[in-house]
DNA sequence: AGCACGCCGACT
DNA sequence: GTCGGCGTGCTC
């Protein structure tokens, strides 16, 4: 096939700019399609991506002003034309440039996410053993199998413990036998060093992990294995939902209702949502699987447009722990009188305690009891943490730090200071009441150090250590065999932040823990601390009532026009100037309402909850509609001509279906 | 997104 | 008098 070379390359590059460059391909550089070329671009270097190659000058641009490439980096494409159309589906949907959507995907990628390393991990459930199949199990496989061509995804839904992963697991092996790929995502926190080696142990050499902190050299080395079709079965997080394997036949979602499927950087993609698309342009089958479902989700399952498969019974035949909420409003503390008997009877019978706080929230803050001033960040509107090693307050925002005042700033009363919940007061409160017991915590300053969580952990597996306190990471240790009794140190921080999802995320919060201690010592004990005790989220958190809170929840949701009723997609307006960013939501705000379907509504513009970060004001402006495609369209509209008129000094940020709110 | 050019404030 | 702020324009 003597084709002519292609001269003229298009190419697109990782940054907010949805047009393409022309460049010349050099001699013997082997310009092509799916590689990546080194190009002058203004005064800098870049990296570009090539998405079309022509013998044709591309027209309306001066012939003398297209560069020669500088070199190609790839021997082999890295992407292909099936790659480069998702990239504009992503683009489309999340008004990204296509560019920055292929970098998205590709594995040395963007810039890996800020996470701490996770190292300990829920093991068993990985568990190479192949074990019996309960009856429930093989219905829910045999479902899965005999439905995968049909193009409708499968929602695993059970309570932690009733298998849902060696469905999971099964399910990937009939795919990989039927000589297809699998790609299996799991929340960020859930990826380990274990879990790559659990899931090498069962699928061998034909499995992939693409880990968040793998070098890039690694994650590349992998990636070409998958792109080979080396490897069939793909273990990551969100990102690996981009994995290049061939003939795909099942995307895995485990622990959907996991807010880091979706991202929070350009492009503000949800991994559920690229699995969707992925599959129904592939023909994959899709199957997700949580005992806490996402809203949108238990919503498609009840309008049936998802088939839901019950997981019912717990696979060990244990009965549920105890689940008890206990009020805190009138204790002096924040370990009320019945956690510490609690803690103490545990200790006396020789077994462990993990104590939770879910740190999000305004748990914790320097409060003024005379005229109820509160310090805050200058820069940033949340409150400041006492960090009680450093001596300072401390902005968890942009790391603004102060030594507390001693009187109220404004009113000179000695009644302020910090009340509230954080870990290291619990530490103290529990040192002073269990002074006798070996007690550790780990939270995010500990855990940096290198293996701080793993050696915490380790010790707490070996008994070393009677009472673990910490935040969402020491949910590793709820499968120690050691644990008898976990307490929630304050269940409703969450509760009140401004964000329709409040209630949502902490009903799914407890039932994880719930039903994960009751996975793992039924003979135990949950005491869950709050300061509304009949709030009816936390009591049917407590009695794992996930039925009767989506139908609560789901009511309001439609009350108040909120998704799953509803779509939104979020505009950010932030600059220095404050007048500046309402200046230009409220033009934007202008261009909205004119083009606005009639299904659809504006909210705001108005302060971001958090209105200011690191010295930015930040409005938004939420744009709220029945039907996605029409909404979408607006907001294209309006963003087009928004662009025209540039507001200097204002940055523009857009969220289509944004999950955190803040 | 960067990076440079370009025109207005407090400082070696 | 300069260093340096960031507004704005451009990138084949």
């Amino acid at each position: 096939m003597p084709e002519q070379t292609p001269r003229y390359l298009s190419l697109l590059f990782d940054i907010p700019l949805k047009q393409s460059f022309a460049y010349l391909d050099g001699k013997d550089c082997g310009g092509e399609v799916g590689k990546r070329a080194v190009v002058d671009f203004g005064r800098r270097q870049l990296t570009g991506f090539i998405v079309s190659a022509s013998g044709e000058p591309p027209a309306g641009i001066d012939a003398g002003k297209i560069k020669t490439v500088r070199r190609i980096v790839d021997k082999e494409p890295i992407f292909g034309d099936e790659d480069i159309a998702l990239a504009e589906w992503m683009a489309s949907y999340y008004f990204c440039s296509t560019g920055e959507a292929l970098a998205a995907m590709l594995p040395s990628g963007r810039r890996a996410s800020i996470t701490p390393s996770f190292v300990a991990d829920d093991i068993d459930a990985m568990a190479v053993s192949a074990l019996e199949l309960s009856a429930g199990q093989r219905a829910a496989l045999d479902a899965l199998i005999t439905g995968a061509e049909d193009g409708v995804p499968f929602y695993l839904y059970g309570i932690t413990g009733s298998g849902k992963t060696e469905v999971f697991l099964r399910a990937a092996e009939f795919m990989l036998d039927a000589g297809k790929s699998v790609i299996y995502l799991v929340p960020e926190i859930a990826l380990s060093r274990q879990t790559s080696e659990a899931i090498g142990k069962r699928f061998g050499e034909s499995a992939a992990t693409l880990h968040s902190k793998m070098t890039s050299s690694q994650r590349f080395a992998e990636w070409l294995r998958i792109r080979r079709g080396e490897a069939r079965i793909v273990v990551g997080p969100r990102s690996a939902v981009f994995a290049p394997v061939k003939r795909l036949g099942l995307i895995i979602i485990d622990e959907e209702h996991d807010g880091s499927y979706k991202s929070g950087s350009t492009p503000r993609y949800h991994g559920r949502q690229v699995a969707m698309r992925r599959c129904a342009v592939s023909g994959a089958a899709l199957v997700m699987g949580s005992a806490t479902p996402s809203a949108e989700a238990w919503k498609l399952m009840a309008d049936g447009k998802i088939r839901r498969l019950e997981l019912s019974e717990r696979l060990s035949g244990g009965s549920l722990p105890e689940i008890k909420a206990v009020s805190l409003a009138h204790s002096t503390g924040c370990l009320s009188w019945e956690l510490k008997q609690e803690i103490r009877a545990t200790a006396n019978m020789g077994r462990q305690t993990i104590l939770f706080l879910n740190r999000r929230g305004f748990a914790y803050f320097y409060h003024c009891d005379n005229c109820g001033f509160e310090l805050t960040c200058k820069r940033c509107s949340v409150s400041l943490t006492w960090h009680k090693n450093k001596g300072r307050a401390v902005c968890h925002y942009c790391g603004y730090e102060v030594v507390p005042p001693r009187a109220c700033p404004s009113c000179g009363s000695l009644e302020a200071g910090f009340t509230g919940v954080g870990t290291e007061m619990i530490e103290e409160e529990a040192r002073r009441a269990f002074p006798e017991l070996r007690i550790r915590r780990v939270d995010a300053d500990t855990a940096a150090k290198k293996d701080g969580l793993a050696e915490s952990l380790a010790l707490f597996r070996a008994g070393a250590i009677d009472l673990l306190l910490g935040t969402q990471m020491v949910a590793k240790g709820l499968n120690f065999p050691g644990v008898r009794l976990v307490g929630v140190v304050l269940a409703d921080t969450g509760l009140h932040l401004p964000d329709f999802r409040a209630a949502e995320r902490t009903f799914s919060l407890l039932v994880q823990v719930a039903g994960r201690a009751g996975r793992y010592f039924p003979d135990g004990k949950v005491l869950v601390q709050t300061l509304r005790p009949r709030d009816p989220v936390i009591v049917r958190a407590c009695a794992l009532d996930v039925e009767g809170f989506f139908e609560a929840e789901l009511a309001q949701r439609l009350e108040l026009g909120f998704p799953p009723y509803s779509r939104i997609i979020r505009f950010t307006l932030r600059s220095r100037d404050a007048g500046k960013a309402s200046a230009a939501a409220h033009r934007l705000f202008e261009l909205c309402s004119r083009l606005l379907p009639k299904d659809a509504g504006i909210l705001g513009p108005a302060e971001c909850p958090i209105a200011l970060i690191a010295g930015n004001y930040r409005m938004q402006l939420l744009l709220r509609g029945i039907d996605m495609a029409n909404l979408h369209a607006a907001a294209g509209g309006a963003l087009n001509a928004y662009e025209r008129g540039k507001d200097s000094a204002v940055y523009l940020e857009v969220d289509v279906d944004p999950v955190s709110m803040l």
